[in-house]
RNA sequence: GGCCCCAUCAUCUAAUGGUUAGGAUAGCGCCCUUUCACGGCGUCAAUACGAGUUCGAAUCUCGUUGGGGUCACCA
């Protein structure tokens, strides 16, 4: 069997779409699966879309995602340079090759008498406006003298009419494109740079990728890349073009519509193995009814025969519910690990908390949390005493007894030599007994007292948590401000 | 508009000629719990439409409709 080679190769756009997540993803694990090499690299063969750091960028957010490359910028490799606009001599030289067989032409026009012609094609109401080769006709003594005048030049693919383009497509199957709807497309420009095109088929065969893994919205232009490798006489690779993902509109996932960056989803909160599961389901699934993954599975059970035809919403509830799982199944040290890092994010982040108190924290609030920071923003009270208290619950809980009921209970509390969580319930209940009235006449307002909210883990857990000294406090302090 | 791709619950999807069309998320309801979650149970909800092929079609074929992508010296 052949060896597998893939590559990941966006733009240097500034940051990395979770569309090129998914497809960095997919590539990766055909990889893994497939014993192959998964590399990266980067096209930056258009200068005006220069951005800087971008690839340090990307690379930072593959990495987080937990997608290594194994060649690839920084990392290297037998195959490079991997940055493209380090290549320009290769593809200078490769399109001679296609100059010399016919395959491709130098083309004088401006882009004045192009503009003109689209013009003309369009009032004509022609299907699609098109180049008219015009610039073939020249003769070999007209290129000479136009180059060595220095009139700028593009070189342009000669695409022969009437003839039937096929390729295959593992997510697609058989694809059929007319050459007569194929422009004359533009493969170096004319400040020497290659296109994408021209670019993307010499690096492809030059690294040996055996698959090209890429979005759909590449498939139209698949056709211009088959005739280059005929051209060349290179063997093709096989391809697969992955649905896109989409907005809940249904168009094609984009910044207007919400977050599209990784690292959007990173500051957000999100645990990168929920993300990197929610998007491998996002157009694959194995065909069970399995949706939590942790990467090793997903590498062992993935293959490019399952991935869907059609595009995919990119469902945040669906996102959410997986980060939820992922961070239940996550272990407490890993949790508190994360809580520590957050804490020194927050508005907490001068008070110091030990391990210990933290651990009780985390398990009490680990089900009712989905993201770290909601250990934090869901009980504020278990880092600092609670500046106010809930408005509504105050309404319904506080009556006009309930202050001289709850300053018995306090006092049960300061007498109590077991402040564990039994020692506090048993207190309550036999002060209830006493007061003859319902243990919720006093557990509501204690909760409001403790925490300022009326949600919540247990009432004796967060006391528990809490410890008598400050639970006294907070009592206090609530008999004051709540009359 | 030309070309190409696509079409199962609101959303992600399973079912590759024979299922009461399954699961998950979200929603709703009940149970658990003197809170809130988690969990459990239940419920709502789909094969775009029309022809064919076949004993039998979500599944195969054709058409219609709808959606998307793409038509640069961007990738």
């Amino acid at each position: 069997m052949e060896k597998i080679r893939v590559r990941f190769a966006p733009s240097p756009t500034g940051y990395l779409h979770v569309g090129g997540l998914r497809t960095a993803l997919y590539n990766f694990l055909f990889a893994r699966r497939n014993n192959g090499k998964f590399i990266l690299r980067i096209e930056d063969t258009d200068r005006n879309r220069y951005v800087e750091g971008a690839v340090e960028n990307l690379i930072s957010a593959l990495k987080w995602s937990g997608l290594e490359f194994d060649e690839g910028p920084v990392a290297g490799g037998n195959f490079g340079p991997y940055m493209q606009s380090e290549r320009l001599d290769i593809y200078q030289e490769h399109v001679k090759e296609l100059i010399k067989n016919g395959s491709a032409y130098y083309c004088f026009c401006t882009p004045e008498r192009l503009e003109k012609l689209k013009e003309e094609q369009q009032k004509q109401k022609l299907p699609q406006a098109k180049y008219d080769k015009q610039c073939l006709t020249l003769s070999k003594n007209e290129i000479e003298t136009n180059i060595r005048n220095n009139v700028p030049f593009v070189i342009r693919l000669n695409v022969e009419p009437n003839k039937k383009i096929i390729f295959d497509d593992i997510v697609r199957g058989k694809v059929e494109f007319e050459s007569n709807n194929i422009d004359d497309q533009v493969l170096i420009k004319s400040d020497g740079y290659p296109t994408y095109h021209l670019a993307n088929v010499v690096d492809d065969h030059l690294m040996q990728i055996s698959h090209v893994i890429r979005g759909e919205e590449w498939l139209s232009s698949t056709p211009k890349h088959v005739i280059l490798y005929d051209a060349f006489k290179w063997e093709r690779p096989t391809f697969a073009h992955l649905p896109l993902l989409l907005n809940p509109d249904r168009s094609k996932l984009s910044k207007r519509q919400g977050d599209v960056a990784v690292e959007d989803y990173r500051v957000k909160g999100f645990l990168k193995e929920a993300l990197v599961n929610f998007v491998a389901l996002l157009g694959w699934n194995a065909g069970d009814d399995k949706e939590f993954y942790n990467m090793n599975e997903l590498i062992d059970s993935f293959s490019l025969e399952r991935v869907n035809k059609s595009g995919a919403v990119f469902d945040l509830e669906k996102l959410n519910w997986l980060n939820a799982e992922h961070l239940r199944r996550k272990t407490q040290e890993e949790i508190l690990a994360l809580l520590k890092d957050e804490l020194k994010n927050s508005e907490f982040s001068h008070f110091s908390f030990s391990d210990e108190y933290l651990v009780q924290i985390i398990s009490a609030m680990k089900e009712r949390v989905s993201f770290v920071k909601e250990f934090i923003t869901k009980s504020p009270y278990f880092f600092d005493p609670p500046k106010f208290y809930e408005e509504a619950a105050v309404q319904k809980n506080w009556k006009d007894d309930t202050g001289s009921q709850l300053k018995i209970l306090r006092d049960e509390f300061a007498a109590l030599a077991d402040p564990s969580k039994e020692g506090f319930e048993h207190a309550l209940a036999s002060t209830a007994e006493k007061l003859g009235i319902g243990k919720g006449k006093l557990i509501h307002p204690l909760r409001l007292s403790v925490s300022g909210m009326s949600t919540g883990p247990g009432v004796f857990d967060i006391v528990m948590i809490l410890g008598k000294e400050e639970t006294l406090k907070r009592i206090d302090t609530a008999l004051e401000k709540i009359k």
